[in-house]
DNA sequence: AACAGTTCTTAGGTA
DNA sequence: AAGAACTGTT
């Protein structure tokens, strides 16, 4: 606990006296920033404006100067990746000193950290368990039937996100205001209260609960507060506009005594709000923090000067901002590109054309490699229309942040089997895999052991044991369920026999003292064995049995990083993407808050419709406040690029299983038109599609594009109803005016392309197909050549 | 209990 | 559209 007390080692005092490299290459408000190490300091750094680098520069320093050991920083970041990131390049200015840096994390593995070690201060034992959202789900669902509340009309899940509100706002059951009462059918508080208790007993807590536990103990136990104090004697927090306020409240409980506080930060960016970020927080830094010291980064190195105006006229477009002016020396560049298309199929198919091209290096630009490319769309599902064009014309893409490897259903079954090896009691464990692989325990066998267990005060395993020496069960289930019962005894006795240290310090490593028979991985792989859990996906033919095969030998090998299964379950609650899949260059497709801390050097904006983005649901839950999150969201995405950026929006979206006709986003409306390019979409000019070369060489002729009848009419023919719903892939242009054909005329067809009608039969056409060759087509699905080209959507 | 077929619900972002 | 929840059948 003495870090400074300790004398310095000898790698602390040989960098004391080493030049400071990192220093080199930083502007004067980046060194400011770096330099100014005591007290207080608030980084206002807009995008792209080297914020990371001043971060981590100014962490070396401290270490370079001797300030503190690496022990001794506290840096927290949100995610795993910017954790990663940070730690890598303050490794790359000092080499392996940095080693250990123990305390650059995210929230919550740091919480976890911290709560291990003091876990008894808020009634849990230090192996306490961390519930993932099913987890979370299941014991809600049962608290809420337990509670005689009709499930159907208060679903968990809903409560699941009160709680999660209340606990970012740092209330506890006792300290939920009362203007919160009415809160689920007034019987929020209740249940809350319910909640926390049964977390207690299961010896588990979620990830609220990290961040909460912490606060509390903290509040709690001056002492153990102080000792925390005194060991970090600098705090640097990255993403500050996305604390909440549990966050808020530790950071100002750790940096009470001292001050030393870095926090980086961008207004701009706050996108979080939805998950309880307080803006407030960062807008109110001066007055927490007195006398500190406010530097603004506003030097952007990262886009050309056209993306940057176009994000900062629409950022402009937000009241609520402390304002700063990003400015680059970059010249020239692409301007923003704007294009509309008929529907978000055509959208994607489009992009993968404009990437392939883009990837071959066309129009005289250096080629780019897949990996400096980047589709950020606004919300998930639109993904899947990527994903689908993409697969089909074989490029390959990674999606960023899709469902999380450890989310998958065979990883969860997984890892329920060994949290029951680690701790039998683990009921939640216990109940999701009772029947999994089939066992012949259907519901009926369920209710009997946890009858039992209830009557009985014990864990579902107890129970189970004891309801089958009771022979409450029988049949086909028994048999199968004392199969499983023996197991999970067997592998909790290998794992006590495999033997663990005391993993309680950060830099002692982790001793094995004796030479167990079966170490970890094995255990492993043999538990998933003797469950039948790896058969049951063996006898699967559905599709994917072999991927989830795959997915579970990844698992087993990502126990190779750890000295054991807790240590493992530990890190695998709190880690989040796997960053497993190097090898080929690969488009990345991803949320806009995926994207957040990232940049490419080409990014596509899909779906710049009104209310897909901004969205709908952010609009009507929090209004002007909301559309100002998404107006940020939309300048995050601009500013995710570097050379080219491309905004697009359709004219017809699938809603819920349903088409419906879209309108181009506001935001789009608040472009500024002398750094955009208003293309036209390729097919739309008759016979021959320009492509994306003589679209761009074309800009020239028509550099006022924007003001030209063109554009208006886009933005005129978009803010009317364009059409009815289009169906079953067919085209309508105007449902009550069904042009009339005659044999000869040329025609469009939104699925078959053009064609010539050959013959008229009431309202049905025959007709050859360019492409498609001959079809009967009911009329109103077709529309004639020259409207299709005259009407860009 | 297991399965197949059905209806119903739901659809924002994340640690 | 896709998944969860529900129903009926074997």
């Amino acid at each position: 606990m003495s870090d400074f007390n300790a004398d310095l080692p000898l790698s602390a005092r040989a960098m004391a006296a080493r030049p400071a490299p990192y220093l080199d290459g930083l502007n004067p408000a980046q060194r400011q920033a770096v330099e100014a190490l005591d007290g207080p300091v608030l980084m206002l750094a807009g995008a792209g404006t080297g914020k990371t680098k001043a971060l981590t520069a100014r962490i070396a320093h401290l270490l370079n100067t001797g300030r503190a050991y690496p022990s001794g920083i506290l840096a927290v970041t949100f995610t795993n990746r910017a954790a990663r990131e940070m730690k890598l390049r303050v490794g790359g200015y000092l080499g392996e000193a940095v080693e250990g840096m123990p305390w650059l994390g995210t929230f919550h593995s740091i919480c976890a950290k911290l709560l291990r070690r003091h876990a008894e201060l808020v009634g849990l034992k230090s192996n306490f368990t961390i519930l993932d959202s099913d987890d979370q789900l299941r014991l809600l669902k049962q608290l809420i039937v337990a509670a005689n509340i009709d499930e159907k009309r208060w679903p968990a899940r809903l409560m699941a996100s009160i709680i999660d509100q209340w606990k970012n706002r740092a209330w506890r059951p006792d300290q939920v205001p009362s203007s919160e009462a009415n809160a689920f059918n007034n019987r929020g508080t209740e249940i809350y209260a319910a909640y926390q208790e049964r977390l207690k007993t299961l010896n588990a807590c979620d990830f609220g609960d990290l961040l909460l536990h912490c606060v509390s103990i903290f509040q709690a136990h001056a002492d153990v507060l102080e000792s925390y104090q005194k060991r970090f004697r600098y705090i640097l927090v990255d993403e500050y506009q996305d604390t909440n306020v549990a966050q808020y409240l530790w950071l100002r409980l750790l940096a009470g005594g001292h001050k030393n506080i870095c926090c980086v930060g961008d207004d701009d960016q706050s996108i979080y709000g939805w998950r309880g970020a307080e803006v407030g927080n960062i807008l109110r830094f001066e007055r927490d923090f007195p006398g500190a010291v406010v530097v603004r980064l506003e030097q952007n190195y990262r886009s050309t000067p056209h993306i940057l105006a176009a994000a900062s006229q629409v950022i402009a477009g937000n009241e609520d901002r402390l304002g700063k002016t990003l400015w680059t020396d970059a010249r020239d560049g692409e301007k923003v590109r704007l294009i509309g298309h008929w529907d978000g199929e055509e959208e994607a198919r489009w992009i993968g054309e404009q990437i392939e091209d883009l990837n071959r290096g066309t129009r005289g630009l250096n080629p780019f490699s897949l990996d400096q490319m980047a589709v950020l769309v606004r919300a998930s599902h639109q993904m899947r229309a990527f994903e689908d064009r993409f697969l089909t014309i074989g490029m390959p893409y990674r999606v960023i942040g899709g469902p999380r490897f450890y989310e998958r259903m065979e990883i969860r079954d997984a890892l329920a089997y060994f949290r029951l090896a680690v701790s039998p009691g683990d009921d939640l464990a216990f109940e999701r895999i009772v029947n999994t692989p089939k066992r012949g325990l259907g519901d009926k066998a369920q209710q009997t052991i946890q009858r039992i267990a209830r009557a009985n005060d014990l864990s579902l395993v107890a129970g189970a044991a004891l309801a089958l020496a009771q022979g409450e069960i029988k049949g086909k289930g028994a048999g199968q369920l004392r199969n499983l019962i023996e197991g999970i005894a067997r592998w909790n006795r290998a794992i006590g026999t495999s033997g663990m240290a005391e993993a309680d310090d950060d830099l002692i490593e982790v001793i094995r003292p004796d030479g167990a028979a079966l170490n970890h991985i094995e255990l492993a792989e043999q538990i998933l064995e003797e469950s039948g859990y790896t058969e049951m996906w063996l006898n699967d033919k559905t599709p994917e049995a072999p991927g989830r095969l795959e997915n579970l030998k990844e698992l087993i090998k990502a126990l190779e990083n750890f000295e054991n299964l807790q240590g493992f379950l530990e890190h695998i609650a709190l880690i989040m993407d796997n960053e497993s899949d190097a090898g080929e260059a690969k488009v990345s497709i991803m949320t806009l808050h995926g994207a957040k801390g990232l940049e490419f050097p080409v990014v596509f904006l899909p779906g710049w419709e009104d209310g897909l983005f901004p969205s709908q649901r952010s609009m009507d839950e929090s209004g002007q406040k909301g559309l100002e999150e998404e107006r940020r969201l939309a300048y995050v995405g601009i500013t995710r690029a570097e050379q080219i950026c491309t905004i697009s929006f359709a004219a017809n979206r699938r809603v819920y299983g349903q088409w419906q006709s879209q309108m181009p986003s506001r935001f789009v409306d608040e472009l500024p038109g002398a750094h955009v390019d208003v293309l036209t979409p390729p097919g739309l000019y008759g016979g021959g599609a320009p492509s994306m070369a003589s679209t761009v060489e074309a800009r020239a002729e028509r550099a006022d594009v924007y003001n030209s009848p063109g554009w208006r009419r886009l933005q005129s023919a978009s803010a009317r109803p364009m059409s009815q719903p289009r169906e079953a892939g067919n085209m309508v242009i105007d449902g009550t005016a069904t042009p009339a054909f005659e044999p000869g005329a040329r025609v469009f067809h939104q699925k078959f392309g053009y064609g010539h009608v050959s013959s008229v039969e009431g309202d049905k056409l025959f007709i050859e197909f360019e492409k498609a060759g001959p079809r009967h087509i009911v009329a109103k699905f077709v529309v004639p050549a020259a409207q299709a080209d005259d009407v860009p959507f």
